[in-house]
DNA sequence: TGAAAACCGTACCGCGGGTACAGTGCCGCC
DNA sequence: GGCGGCACTGTACCCGCGGTACGGTTTTCA
């Protein structure tokens, strides 16, 4: 067992999801080599074949821990801000505020989302990886419409927005300013995109 | 020449093209093979040599071929939406319904866009490439910024907002939303991503 | 009709994904 | 203190793919 106790063969298989995972946002799955990653880890190839059946059970590994994280993070700043106040609408902009500023913080930007890139990718995935894929988009959907519907309840929208595509919205924002981020290389635009979505949902709740 | 004023060679040199373009926005760019290229146009790979260099001159040829058509619809749409008004805010908010109304009509949905493949596999192209991407995010931005300045002029915003990030959102909404519509497999999501970016836009500018 | 454009054929190299084993060191538990 | 299983290693092999290096052939157009 290790300090953060798991066994060896644990951390060896987390040393190879984190390789993968920074590989795969940066060149995409395909070409990423399975070579590279047992070179980083230093393994062999046997090694590499004793974690995963496949690439394709990398594939999902990746997918399914990326989509765990997200969904932690998400439980956690939003219930933070929910400690904070009974108002939805302020819990709301509060989390998105924090969102902006952890992102705002991270020291290379955000390396990327890897729901878009199984998505910009997806022939090379079976079904079971695409399906995971469109069921933690719709998973988002869900979590944010259900507090956009709270926030409606209490503050009556002063434009006619559908919820869902709003919720979808953070979502989109999210990804795009990812590829903004990336595209021109500043680390900061992607929490200055988080913070336009945050003006637009008081801007249509609140009203300034 | 064929009727459409090409050589055969530009002829073979678009089906290339337009083969890959659908590849590797299905696939990413180190999944899309040169032999199933050239098993699809009917030639060898003798005859993918001749007009590409290398899979690095494809690359180029496909981001160029990409942004041109884009620059293209964006000077089309927009320049017809101003014959329809002086006023820039009413030609702004012309322009962007008249784009999601173009987007909901594609069959099959957007097929997605390069500079967003590009940048989530940035790695796999050289300098060249990489600067041919941002140039075209960074121009998209002047393009809209330059709207949103004479729309500012004449309506001043309800809020504070940023010209560049508000601009810049516009492509941070279509990239977005394009995976959405992927993810979730709904056609029509990333036209009403752009119409609810509209809403923002006229929110902050108009205020209703 | 003739030269350039647009290919074709063949042969070859090295890397990478994947399969199929059989073997081995180490670590905890009885 | 030995034994089982976890976490690997080593070896060998197959095929597809990117890429190189030609020389040869057909097709097109001025």
């Amino acid at each position: 067992m290790t300090t953060t106790g798991q066994t060896k063969g644990e951390a060896t298989r987390e040393q190879l999801l984190d390789t993968a995972e920074a590989a795969v946002l940066e060149k995409g799955f395909a070409g990423t080599s399975i070579e590279e990653l047992i070179a980083a880890v230093g393994i062999t190839k046997s090694g590499f074949f004793y974690h995963f059946r496949d690439k394709g059970a990398l594939a999902k590994a990746l997918l399914e821990r990326y989509i765990a994280r997200e969904d932690r993070l998400f439980d956690e700043l939003f219930g933070r801000a929910d400690e904070l106040t009974d108002d939805p609408l302020h819990g709301f902009l509060v989390g998105l505020k924090m969102l902006a500023e952890l992102l705002a913080d991270l020291p290379k930007g955000h390396p990327g989302c890897m729901v878009a890139a199984v998505t910009y990718q997806e022939r090379l995935f079976d079904q079971e990886v695409r399906d995971l894929n469109t069921a933690a988009v719709l998973s988002w959907r869900a979590r944010f419409r259900d507090r956009l519907g709270r926030i409606a309840e209490r503050y009556p929208a002063r434009i006619s927005v559908n919820l869902d595509d709003l919720a979808d919205m953070l979502s989109v924002v999210a990804d795009g300013g990812i590829i903004l981020a990336k595209a021109v290389d500043d680390r900061e635009a992607l929490a200055r995109q988080v913070l336009l979505y945050r003006d637009f949902v008081r801007l249509v709740f609140a009203g300034n």
